[in-house]
DNA sequence: AGTGAAAAACAATGGCG
DNA sequence: CGCCATTGTTTTTCACT
């Protein structure tokens, strides 16, 4: 992994704010022109610091009105309980993060659904039937103060 | 807000998966040519269902190794201290969500910092010394399954 | 609602200071 | 690393169905 300079950090401050700024755009608020902006960005793209591009899309404007966490703990810590809860958070899409987690709860899934209906539907009929599952519970956001995405660029 | 179409649900599906895929390489995938694609997604960004377009950096590549969620409880419920505490975590950039949550935590936060320095540090220095804040409890991450970041799109 | 072919904008290279 | 010119790609607009 090569050294990031001051150069990198802006460049990837400018484009995880906003990734549809033309090189030209990016290059006259950073200080560079917009050829370097290319190569650099050509570099962090193959160097996997740039993972990919996005588009981030409102849950509202979809339907998408709850989201919510829930804190799960395993039957047992087998390997293979393990391995089965894994396949089943990665097959619902509903399930936009899952952690393994230090303290009393195994996961954390982050997850985003229609109501609270389909909430209750995707504890009921999803999570808590799988064998892998001992309990889940569950804590429902009211409010999304922020959720910009942005990692801190020192 | 206009009504959605099954190319549209298409469309966004693929935008939030890889948004430098080309208009024609979208187009070929869901059945639209290359002009379509461009008309439609320009309506759903000017209807803000398309919030905006990032760049998804690799947390690892810049030396973010910890991931955690701290749940916090503040010291009353006055309407000040709420406002305060939000344009608390909004001023600080690990903090990368911040919810109000049902039951016993107030708020619910996802920080993302360097290491656990870093996060004793943000939460001895930055939230516990702030009139606003109770107590808090943080759930430190040991392994991310999953964090996609893809909304369920029927 | 859609296509296809122009025109305009942009990204990506290479050479040079 | 900036600048310039060039080439190839992509987006966008327009005429048409």
């Amino acid at each position: 992994m090569t050294e990031m300079d001051g150069f990198d950090l802006k460049l990837l401050a400018e484009l995880q704010a906003d990734a549809s700024a033309t090189n030209q755009a990016i290059g006259e608020r950073i200080g560079l022109s917009a050829s370097q902006v290319s190569r650099r960005r050509q570099r962090l793209e193959a160097e996997k610091v740039i993972r990919r591009y996005r588009a981030d899309l409102d849950p509202a404007a979809l339907g998408l009105t709850v989201t919510a966490f829930i804190g799960v703990a395993l039957a047992t810590h087998s390997p293979q309980n393990a391995s089965r809860f894994r396949a089943l958070v990665k097959a619902i899409p509903a399930v936009q993060e899952a952690h393994t987690m230090t303290g009393d709860m195994d996961y954390l899934l982050k997850v985003v659904v229609k109501d609270l209906k389909a909430l209750g539907a995707l504890i009921n009929d999803d999570l808590l039937p799988h064998d892998s599952v001992r309990n889940v519970r569950s804590f429902i956001a009211m409010e999304t103060l922020k959720d910009d995405c942005l990692l801190p660029l020192d």
